[in-house]
RNA sequence: GCGGGCGUGGCGGAAUUGGUAGACGUGCCAGACUUAGGAUCUGGUGCCGUAAGGCAUGGGGGUUCAAGUCCCUCCGCCCGUACCA
């Protein structure tokens, strides 16, 4: 608060009214909430708020200093939205007030013809004429009540209403109508725009809607992009790439030069300025919730002020319910003893004197306000002063490579940033970025069961909704109707089902009827589904509120959809690891789990295949262990492991290993190393190597991957070692034992491989060549021709070209 | 619409700076040891063809001695985002 950092303020929120609570932007998808899918409205809440917008560049412009995917640098620069242009104000005809608008395209100031205003902006009463202030109200009432899910979902609906009053333009004079319509938005720039049909698309469709004028102002360069445009579109032009024209003073200006002249004589004449405007907006900071940090605010006479640092951290209060009161407060309301004074600390309201202290914030923090900087309590955490140590933060610095989902590419992510720098500033911390190096995790999906069914109401005198049977379709008949193709047959199996729900239902209700219209999916727990199939009557058992629902099926089975989705408790769609663990143990899931590709790729959760990995383990524990049958069911194992020297050969697999999970780790391609021990493993099992020699440092090489067995080989009992694998050395790559005297070079015609031919890696590319030609079996495929040329890559490749 | 990513056998996936496409694993086929095999081991397995050989990295075109890899173009899939003036 002291810093300007964080303000109180009324803002439009994202209300979600059945969580109870206001949700962050990125909390909100297709206008509701993304946790519980509740609707989400915009509502005017006071807000704290923190102030994200004035890091806007440096979080743009620090993301060319970090190694973190392309795909989330490039959200976040959209979701910060930069973009360049100037601001410009319009008389209003007969008024004492002017409009501003923000455009990113002042050049373009000639081709205006109305001005479009939010259905929110508080300007609109002001200049509404009598005789269009009903048509107004009821459009501002209407934009006000479509949701935010309407709004986003028909975009392409136009709607708006002429206010009657007019603008002036700046530079001509004209007079231009003012409307509203709700393209513009409240909280973007003034929310206000200039509307150039000719040159934006928005404009274009508003102006084509309402029959406005549309005047051509920038001629393309090329046609080409003004012809592309079909339809609808046609006859407009929103390229940058042309020169001005009907523009006074601008034309014959290309565009760019057009920008920087246009601005200049704004600014001259008083109109405006140059101005940057970004699409982030600040950062809500409260939420109507009971857990989450406690906001350290308190209010003496409605100002709010700071809790003295003395009485931090807050916490919670106890609560009887972690619920909204009645009248719709925050949770933290039920709280008795939730009041303040700076001298005594967190105290009952009887304490608070007039002057004395007062009520403490009943609004919590958002999660992301611990996700932020708990990292940083990581370095340090036993510090008892400061949430950690200087010398503990120039130690450890940033974090050198973070994992984590890319669903948090604009939240969490970039709130993270923002604290860093935050942090940064107040001398806090020693770095302005959180994390040098970040990468993507894939998700293990699931594969969902979908049963398909009716969404089922009653007409008449109502039967209640609830209480009315479930109707479900088997897949194939679910996607026909869904497509409106539905068989003959299908048609009269649904109607044999409604004919007796409505028999049913008609014994209490004689005037009700069910309708069955839409189909909706409903997951089905996967445990229960065998290769599509649903078995209806463990469904009903598991399930109570299916009890009485109708089963609509074909060749007597119920078939269900297989789709593959997120992993989740609420898709039904979890499988433990537990099974695993259990019968192939712990190292054989985490290798598994690496083994499946690689890190960053996402992919449904199958086990087929798990049985390599597993057997790959065993193998490799034989190399340590002879068996010895004692009978024909019982198998003794004993653990030998032989002093002997290594031959060449074994050192060469050893290395190649070493060399090769060096790399895949520095890599993080974990997949290839599973693959490059399997085959240490095999060749070591072929050359039937049990040498300590050997195997000690492949074990340690193992260690990370699997990290069980590993300890067990090197402890006592076993290799003999007493110190935990953790501490030994990674073995080093030696050269020396991998490097070859001969290479089998492919021998290619016209680029096309045709045998391979061993030979010293001591000749020269011309010795290569001569070789190579007078081999028997290039004579046989030059056929008797002459070799126009003979490309000799050392270590690589021989091509002749014929 | 815009932005990011991806497309290779039946399947998961390998392939340094362009240099033997299909490593490794599954699956499948055959065999060995077995009362048995969901254990273990051996061999085979991209497609067409008896073979020689030909064709193959989403489709088409280009650069190159040589292209999964580079360039152009089209198609498809996934993720993110959405009236940002």
């Amino acid at each position: 608060m002291n810093y300007r950092l964080a303000y109180l303020s009324e803002a439009w929120v994202n209300w979600c009214p059945q969580m109870g609570t206001v949700l962050a932007n990125e909390e909100v998808k297709d206008g509701v909430s993304e946790r519980g899918g509740y609707p989400v409205e915009r509502k005017l809440m006071p807000q704290w708020s923190l102030r994200i917008m004035a890091y806007a560049n440096r979080l743009l412009n620090d993301l060319d200093n970090i190694e973190w995917s392309e795909s989330i640098k490039e959200a976040q620069r959209n979701w910060i939205g930069k973009s360049e242009g100037s601001s410009l104000r319009f008389g209003v005809s007969g008024m004492e007030f002017s409009i501003e608008v923000f455009t990113t395209r002042p050049d373009t100031i000639f081709g205006v013809t109305f001005l479009t205003l939010a259905p929110e902006s508080e300007l609109v009463p002001q200049f509404t004429t009598s005789e269009n202030k009903k048509a107004v109200d009821e459009y501002v009432h209407y934009a006000k009540n479509r949701s935010e899910r309407e709004r986003q979902s028909d975009v392409k609906k136009v709607t708006g209403q002429f206010t009657g009053a007019y603008a002036i333009h700046p530079f001509t004079g004209e007079k231009l109508p003012i409307w509203i319509g709700d393209y513009v938005l409240a909280g973007y720039g003034t929310g206000a725009v200039m509307g150039v049909p000719a040159h934006d698309m928005r404009d274009f469709s508003f102006a084509k809607h309402f029959g406005l004028q549309i005047k051509k102002v920038i001629q393309p360069n090329s046609p080409s992009p003004l012809e592309k445009g079909q339809g609808d579109e046609a006859g407009c032009f929103d390229g940058k790439e042309g020169k001005c024209i009907n523009s006074d003073f601008l034309n014959g200006l290309e565009v760019k030069d057009a920008l920087k002249k246009i601005i200049s004589e704004i600014e001259k004449r008083g109109l405006g300025k140059g101005k940057t405007q970004f699409r982030l907006r600040d950062a809500i900071f409260g939420r109507q919730r009971y857990w989450g940090e406690p906001i350290p605010i308190y209010y003496e006479n409605g100002i709010p002020k700071a809790v003295e640092e003395k009485h931090l951290p807050l916490e919670l209060p106890q609560i009887d319910k972690y619920l909204p009161t009645e009248n719709g407060e925050p949770p933290l309301a039920r709280a008795k003893n939730w009041c303040y004074r700076p001298d005594v600390g967190i105290c009952s309201p009887s304490l608070v004197e007039r002057g004395l202290g007062g009520e403490v914030e009943l609004t919590t923090m958002p999660g992301w306000a611990g996700s932020s900087w708990y990292y940083l309590r990581y370095m340090d955490p036993h510090n008892k002063n400061e949430f950690a140590g200087k010398d503990a933060m120039n130690y450890w610095k940033d974090v050198d490579l973070y994992i984590g989902g890319a669903e948090h590419a604009t939240g969490h992510l970039l709130y993270v940033r923002f604290w860093a720098k935050l942090l940064y500033d107040l001398g806090l911390i020693p770095v302005v970025e959180p994390a040098k190096k970040l990468i993507n995790q894939g998700m293990i999906q699931g594969v969902s069961s979908i049963a398909y069914c009716f969404i089922r109401a009653s007409g008449g005198d109502s039967y209640p909704t609830n209480l009315l049977p479930r109707v479900f379709l088997s897949k194939g008949i679910a996607k026909r109707f869904s497509n409106n193709t539905p068989s003959a047959a299908d048609i009269g199996l649904v109607d044999a089902v409604r004919k007796k729900i409505n028999l049913q239902i008609q014994k209490t209700h004689p005037n009700s009827t069910i309708t069955l219209d839409l189909i909706i999916p409903i997951h089905v727990d996967i445990n229960l589904v065998k290769e599509e199939v649903m078995p209806v009557g463990e469904f009903k058992k598991l399930n109570e509120e299916y009890g009485n629902a109708e089963y609509i099926l074909e060749e007597d089975k119920f078939y269900c959809e297989s789709i593959v989705e997120k992993m989740s408790k609420s898709k039904l769609n979890v499988v433990t690891p537990d099974d695993i663990c259990t019968n192939f143990g712990a190292d054989t899931l985490r290798l598994y789990e690496m083994f499946l590709g690689p890190l960053e790729q996402s992919k449904p959760w199958s086990t087929a295949g798990i049985t390599g990995v597993s057997g790959f383990l065993n193998k490799f524990w034989r190399l340590f262990h002879v068996e010895t049958k004692i009978s024909n069911i019982e198998l003794r194992e004993e653990f030998k492991v032989s002093e002997e020297e290594p031959t060449k050969p074994e050192l060469k697999i050893l290395h190649k290993t070493i060399k090769k999970i060096q790399q895949d780790i520095e890599n993080y391609s974990f997949n290839t190393s599973v693959s490059s021990f399997m085959i240490a493993t095999n060749d070591l099992q072929g050359l039937k190597c049990n040498k300590r020699a050997i195997l000690e440092p492949l074990v340690i090489l193992l260690s990370p991957f699997a990290p069980h067995i590993a300890e067990e080989l090197w402890g006592e009992g076993k290799l003999g070692h007493k110190d935990s694998i953790t501490y030994a050395t990674f073995p080093v790559y030696n050269e020396a034992f991998t490097a070859d005297d001969s290479f089998a070079y492919p021998i290619s015609f016209n680029g096309k491989m045709r045998f391979n031919l061993e030979l010293s890696l001591s000749l020269s590319p011309a010795e290569i060549e001569k070789e190579v030609l007078a081999n028997p079996q290039s004579i046989k495929f030059l056929e008797g021709k002459q070799p126009q040329k003979v490309i000799v890559v050392p270590k690589r490749i021989v091509n002749i070209v014929v």
